[in-house]
Parts: structure tokens; C-alpha cells; sequence
DNA sequence: AATGAATGAGGATTCATTCAT
DNA sequence: AATGAATGAATCCTCATTCAT
């Protein structure tokens, strides 16, 4: 009987889930923990007995949504297809994720807003951050070695990259019709990619 | 007698500046109006005879933060020198103006968290976000007019240009090693610059 | 106009005559901070600012309760009178006392008690003791000075002579019919002294 | 099989055993059942099946802490000895006794001020003191008749006997260093004893 | 007998804001 | 203009107790 062994995480998800869309709806600080109560439609007591406080909660959030996903990763430092294929999809599912869980984008300023006074949050970022730009640094490399792209500087073009990529977002949210991102976001993103193509 | 005008403007400033040095410690939601108090000095009394509530005390503090320098934008238009020279220049003083202001800029995420709630925040913004935009395309033009550039989508070159600035901000607020202005920041742009420049 | 002057020394002996009440009527545990807010007819907001917590308003209180007299212990040192007389009176007096607040008695062992845990309690509590037994010693021996009494060990009799005292009062709260002060306490007390004297 | 009923008996015991030195550590209120059952050793759920509620728990102690000895008490008024004698065998039993517990003593004032609001454990301290004061008073009857005692005030004289050692333990546990047992204590109780002596 | 997850009423405390002076 | 004492609604969290298994 296994069924029981994972009530507890069974419940833990339940209450991040609720929690998430609190949050997303309110922000952190706007959120009760009442209504992270109603919408899990568990009690005040369950709810801590599996958190025991609000930031604990945000900071459990914010590990899950800012988990690593080394499979995808490595899948794609395998994969078929020119590297610059590959950042394009690369880029292009990162858009696609960000605008499939577009409610919850807006919660991503509160936890950057958070990661400077809570380092628990602060980490769960940074290792974000940083696999996103490993991978990108393998995947220049790839491309410099074979002669897709010009010997430029692997490092600089990757935190290029991704600057460019946050950087979008950040608008984007301050500014949504600003950022196309079919259509201006793209392009923004190739220019630079061209920019490393071998002519 | 214009010397009252000035003691009640010297008295926002004041406690603009207590607020920002606060907020930039502690985070809006948990700096009080206490804090305020103290670090500027003045009574609670006072605060509330220049500022109704702490929401307005964050706006006059957004709108001081992100207000455009018109003057100057419309300078360095006019300026001599090459058009990649002047990118440079605008680069370099935007990154000297985010290190004189260090402290502070941890407020920026604040202030992006609070844009998605508060519309008056949002606006100015926003109209600093397109202003900066607007000054690079704007540049960008100049510089494929005078052949400078190649004749990229000034406006996709522009919007990756800010968003590569915006991003290295972020990364860097997460992550301070991630981003050293000086060497990684400085030769991601001008991976972006280069791609534009006619061979 | 120093009429303001000590508004704050008067509310705060509002909220502690509120709070003795309280604690008098339910015990400390009881006792809500609602209930010392109404008792007090200030609001909780009041009660916050001259106190900052609930264990705040209990140590006050006993550094009130215990506050030790020293003008009394000095004039009754130099008092005219046999020794014996004087350790009546003392003794006398100090029943005496017990009866008139003899709803706040109740909360002696509260304290006892809290002093236990706290120790800013337990020094109030330790120094109203060391008053009392200093005091008594003195006085015995200004008895076997005068020749009133044996050549006794002037410090166990100081101790017995306050610990049945206080010995007497446990008694009582547990047993009020057990002790009646004004026959059998006495009677037990001025044995004490009995065995003190000069034959 | 009467060996299950030990069980309940042995449960009962090992949780009254924890409940104590949890209630002996932290107070009765600031003790959590959750204390209890983890110092315990057993779950929740046992807990309350021995004892309904945390108040059972309490009283269970206060009437095993003042269980009276009959046997003991017989058993010295028909002892061996002069009465003297056994009055400072009893007294250095039970001072024996105290130090033995040292740990627990600090219960005792909970319980004295959880008397004055719950019945049931103020009967058990009221017989336990009233037994100890008969004893003494048959003890010190005993010794008027045997011409080893003035013809005091047997009642008076007991009443004296137990407050003396109620309150040096009152004292010594606000004050430990104020109350040398071996020294002032006994030599506070010797004092009073001798005053009772035929000359 | 035993477990421990679940409950929710209850309580201490905070803090933006007001207002008499 | 300036002060700072006063307010009380709002909120997080605790913890004794229950109950399905």
C-alpha cells in the first residue's frame, strides 16, 4: 500500500499550486495566507503543518519554478541540426514556456524583488541563471568549433545572450506591446546571432 | 519671498532620499514609515504633510528615478564623433550611472514589481523604457544613414540593445560576479555593435 | 505648562492598574491583551506603544509590586520602641498590607511562577527578599545590641523569621481557612520571637 | 493476564515522567503537548488516549507530586527517639526529598498559582499540607506531653514549623545562594525548635 | 492501542494613518 | 508647518484537540 507514503507531497503541491496563483493574482505581499487557504481548499492548520511560514512557502515556490531541467538541457547539447537551429528552438521554447505560464511572469519581479533580502530565493536564481548561461557557452562553443560561428569570444556572446533574453522579459511586462515577441522579440534575438555567424 | 517654495521642496527631497535609502534596504513592503521617519530626521507629522500615503512617497520616488533627461538625449543626437562612439559614450555613462547609484539599484526590481500593480508606477516606466528606446533608434538611423551600420531593422537592433542593457541589470543584481561591468558587460554590447557595423 | 509633561508616566500606571486587574481577576495566561485594553479604556494601539509586549507589561508590574520601600526600612531602624515591638509592628504592617490588596495576592505565585523563566522578574522578586531579610537581620541585631535578645545567630533568625512569613502566605492562597492572620499567623510568628528573647 | 494493565499503568507513568520535566523546564504554559509527546517519546494520539486533555495531565501530576505518605507518617509517630529527634529526621527527609527532585521543584510554584484557578489541584495541595501540619502537630503534642516541649501552643507552634519550611523553599528558589540548606536552612528550623524546648 | 495528519478558533502583534495641540 | 501620541483594522501564526486509518 503505497498509496500513502506521498499524501505529504500530494499536499506540499497542492498548496504551492494554490499558492502560486495567489500569488500571481495579488503579489506576495497583497496575499493572505487565508486566501492561499481557501484556494487550496485545505485549512489554516494543514497549511502550516507543511510550511511553517509564508516564506517558506514563497521560497519553496520559488525552487520549483526556478528548477533546472539538466535532461533538456544536455538533450540539447546532443542534438541534431546546426547550433544555430538549436538556439533558435532553444529561444522559441523558452518564449513558448514564458507565455504558456503567462500569469505567473508577473510573480517573477516579486521573487527577484525578494531574492535581495531572502539569499534562499537569491540561490534558486542564481543557479537558474547559471545553467541557462552554461548551456549557452556549450552551445557557442559547439558552434565555433564547427565553423558555424566566428572565434568570438564564447563567454561574452552567451551573457550577451541571455541579457538579451531577460532583458525582453523585463520590458516586455513593463511594456507588453513593445515586445512582439513573434515578430520584434525574434528579430532582436537573430541579430545578435547573425552578428556571431561566419560569413 | 520664493524661499518657502524651496524649504518645502528641500523637505520632499529629504524625505525622498530618507525613503529610497530604506527601500533600498529593506524592500518597500518591509521598510515602515518609521523607518522613514528616522532616517530623514523629520517627524511622522512632517512625512505626512508633504505625502498622503506610502504609496505616494514610492511614486514621487519612481518618478524621480525614472525620469528622462530630455536635454541630454537630444545632446548626444546633435554630437560629434561616430555614431558607435556615441553608443559607446551612452553605454558607458549609463553603467557609471548604475555604479554611482549602486546601493539604490536594488530598488529597480521593487519598483518592476510594483509597476504590475500600481498603473501610475507602470507609466513612468515605461515612458523612461521607451525613451532610452527611442534614443537608440534614433541613433541606430543616424548610423545607417552615414553608413556607418549596415542597414539592419534599426528598431529590432534597438530593442535588443536595450533589452541586452536591461538584462546585464538583472543578472547582475542576482548574481554581482556574473557581471563584471568593466570586462563581460562591456564586450557583450559590443558584440551587439560590432554585428551592426558595415564591414 | 508641564501639564504634559508626564502624560506618558500617567498612561503607563493606566495600563498597569488595568493589567493588575486583569491578571488579579484570570491569571496571566488568561488574561487576553483585549481584555487589559478595555479594562484600560485606552485602545490596542496605546497599549503597544508604552509597552511592547505582553511580557513587558508582567515584568513592569512586578518591578512595581516588588519596588522596595527604603524610607520605611530606614525609619523603622531608627523608630522608637523595643526591637520586639517593631518586629510586631513590621510584621503587623505587612499582614496588613497583604489584606488590602489581597485580590492582587493571587497573582504572587504568577509570578513566582513566571520569575522562574524570566529572570528580569526573578530580580525584582530576589531584591524585595534580600530588602526584607536585610532589614530583619538589622533589627535583631539591634536586639541582641540591646540586650533584648540572646546572642542568636542573628542571620537564621532573619531567615526563619521571613520564611515563615512568606511560608504563612503560601499557606493561605492554598488554604485561607488554614491561616487566620489575626490569631493563629500571629500566634506562630510571635513564637518565633519568643524564643528570640532575653529570659 | 493482569500484565496489560501494567501496560496502561507503565504508559500513563511514562508520559506523567515526561509531562513533568517538560512542565519543570518551560512552565505550564509555555510547554507544548508536542513537547510532552516527543519527550515522551510516544505519538499524539497516545497521549490523549491516557489523558483527555492537557488540564488531566496536570492535575494527574499535581495528585502524584502531593500524594501524602500515611505509612511514613505513622510510622514516626510511633518511631524510636525523642521527639526533637524526629522532628529533625523528618525535616531532613524531607529537604533530602527537595534535592533529590531539585529539577521538578520549579513546578511547584506552576502549581501553586494553577491552584488558585483549578480546583481539583488545590485539593490535593491543601491535603498535602494539611497532613504534613497534622503530623506535626501530633508530633509536637507528643513532645509537650513527654515534658520534652514547653507547653506551647501545639497548633501555633506547627503552624510556624510548616510555614518556616514553605518559605525557605519559596526563597530558595527565587534565591538559591540566599538558602544554604545545610547551613541556614537548618539552623532557621533548629532556632524555632529550640524555642519550643523545656528549659 | 496506536498513529500523526488535519483542524480552526483564538490571540498577540504590527503599522499605516489620523489629529489634537 | 510641525509634532508624536493615539488608533484599530488587519494579519500571521499557534496549539490543544480530533479522528480516519
Amino acid at each position: 500500500m503505497p498509496r500513502r507514503q506521498d499524501v505529504s507531497e500530494t499536499r506540499k503541491n497542492q498548496i504551492l499550486d494554490a499558492a502560486m496563483a495567489v500569488f500571481a493574482r495579488s503579489g506576495f505581499h497583497e496575499a493572505r495566507m487565508d486566501d492561499i487557504v481557501q484556494e487550496s481548499g485545505l485549512s489554516k492548520g494543514t497549511l502550516y503543518w507543511y510550511f511553517k511560514s509564508k516564506e517558506e512557502i514563497i521560497t519553496a515556490i520559488s525552487q520549483r519554478l526556478f528548477a533546472t531541467d539538466i535532461e533538456q538541457v544536455e538533450g540539447l547539447l546532443r542534438a541534431e541540426g546546426t547550433v544555430s537551429e538549436r538556439l533558435q528552438q532553444l529561444i522559441h521554447d523558452r518564449i513558448q514556456g514564458l507565455q504558456d505560464m503567462s500569469g505567473m511572469v508577473a510573480i517573477l519581479f516579486e521573487f527577484y524583488a525578494v531574492a535581495l533580502h531572502q539569499d534562499g530565493v537569491r540561490q534558486f536564481i542564481k543557479a537558474y541563471f547559471q545553467n541557462f548561461h552554461e548551456l549557452l557557452v556549450a552551445l557557442i562553443e559547439q558552434g565555433i568549433e564547427r565553423k558555424e560561428f566566428r572565434p568570438v569570444d564564447a563567454l561574452a556572446a552567451a551573457t550577451a545572450l541571455d541579457a538579451i533574453f531577460e532583458g525582453l522579459i523585463v520590458r516586455w511586462l513593463i511594456d507588453p506591446e513593445a515586445v512582439q515577441w513573434a515578430s520584434l522579440g525574434q528579430a532582436a534575438i537573430r541579430l545578435l546571432l547573425d552578428g556571431l555567424k561566419q560569413e
